[in-house]
DNA sequence: TGTACATCAGTGAACGCGCGTTCACTGATGTAC
DNA sequence: TGTACATCAGTGAACGCGCGTTCACTGATGTAC
């Protein structure tokens, strides 16, 4: 009856359409993005292949879809995690367990590009949202080591205009930040943001590639002492 | 004459096989890795498919050999790097150089694993030496920094035991350490080989993979500021 | 220097496979009167 | 409540493609005597 309801017909067509996208996702895991397949799919769920051409534009369509939701589902997990107000160190321990949980679906996103696709150009968007959660938590994590423990007297404390670029790169930052456009963090906590962002990919990346696997040690244990160690470590 | 002396035929197939590589990783370079075809490789060469057999095993061979060449590669680069006496930022430079000479290459490495694929055996041993080369800078650099200004009075200075383990990660490198097993680091230097390795790997993955591009800021600003800063920084 | 033989690079045909995608069509489900 | 029509999910056959790989074979190159 409300403009959003859906007709049976309606509500069948998404139910098949995530049935599909659940099964491109179990192949993902098995064989890797390079290894799906629409007649495989079909098959799995007891239909002939061109049936499929009823869900989804092709093969790449596809694709697209699932790129899409992957980076959606980490924003909304990042999001959480910053609602949750368990800082920086939340953000991490979110972002850990979202590309366990699913190793494939961060490679989807951050793995090795395809030479010739291109990720569809709403998930510049996503990503943007990404960095500003990032940011958030950066500049609150920020402000709130050293303010009302007045008198501390670190010479970066907080003034109320922000810190002046403290060396070349937040310099260089404070003129180039397209990706953190609407976002009034000064450039130290860009530069803050963008160092905890590619710390954590290169601990996770290096981590679900199986590049620790063999050298002996518990990769848990370097990532929290990377990422929940004093705030000023890095 | 001598030993090692090369026939004819010896010498033209090493090269039949030099020219199948590269081809192989100019195909590598504009299609990915799942795009290697044995097919397409003869036929730039002039031949037919079935000829590369006389050369591979078949594509896995191929592939693998293709790996092994690249670890090789990175680990006499960084070997070079360590000899030239530049320090840790001048591993982290040549690092860079070498993976943005050929991205691809970085991939078939560090990139997205394929599901089914093991790389051989004896790239563990190379991945080995490249640690073994990391920790040796890391050495270096470590006392390089304390000793001969004595007296600077920082707690952490050399003692000739090595200092104890500083925290949970360090006194579990202490045991877990088989990836530095021949390697007389003490623990905070195998926590400082690890952390700068991850750093350049989170950088390096997400610059390779476009995700600083439509960001605003220079991947390089942000490259030196994160490896070449001061030494006490991370 | 010349002959007889072994080695080995490369060919061409063929096998079987799975892929994405198109097309004309059937049959069930929903809608309008 | 019943009939006439439109919508749309799904099928099955077919197209063309490129793939890795095998096999029996040709012909050139090297080796031994």
């Amino acid at each position: 009856m409300a403009a959003g309801a859906a007709s049976p017909r309606e509500r069948y067509r998404t139910q098949v359409r995530a049935e599909i996208k659940a099964r491109a996702w179990d192949q993902i895991a098995t064989a890797g993005a390079s290894g799906l397949s629409l007649n495989a799919i079909a098959k799995e769920l007891g239909m002939s292949g061109p049936a499929l051409y009823r869900y989804f534009g092709g093969r790449d369509d596809l694709i697209t879809e699932l790129v899409r939701d992957a980076y959606r589902s980490l924003a909304d997990t990042f999001a959480a995690a910053a609602d949750a107000g368990t800082g920086l160190s939340g953000l991490a321990r979110a972002m850990r367990r979202w590309a366990l949980a699913d190793p494939q679906r961060y490679f989807l996103v951050y793995g090795t590009p395809v030479p010739g696709y291109r990720a569809p150009d709403d998930t510049t968007a996503t990503a943007r949202e990404i960095m500003a959660t990032l940011l958030d938590v950066c500049a609150a994590e920020d402000t709130a080591g050293t303010p009302e423990a007045a008198g501390a007297g670190t010479a970066e404390a907080a003034q109320e205009g922000g810190p002046a670029p403290a060396d070349a790169l937040e310099a260089h930052l404070a003129d180039h930040r397209q990706w953190a456009a609407e976002h009034p963090a000064p450039p130290h906590v860009l530069r803050r943001a963008l160092a905890y962002w590619t710390r954590l990919h290169g601990v996770l990346s290096l981590e679900l590639a199986g590049h620790f696997t063999g050298m002996g040690f518990d990769p848990e244990v370097l990532f929290t002492a990377e990422f929940e160690g004093l705030r000023g470590r890095g």
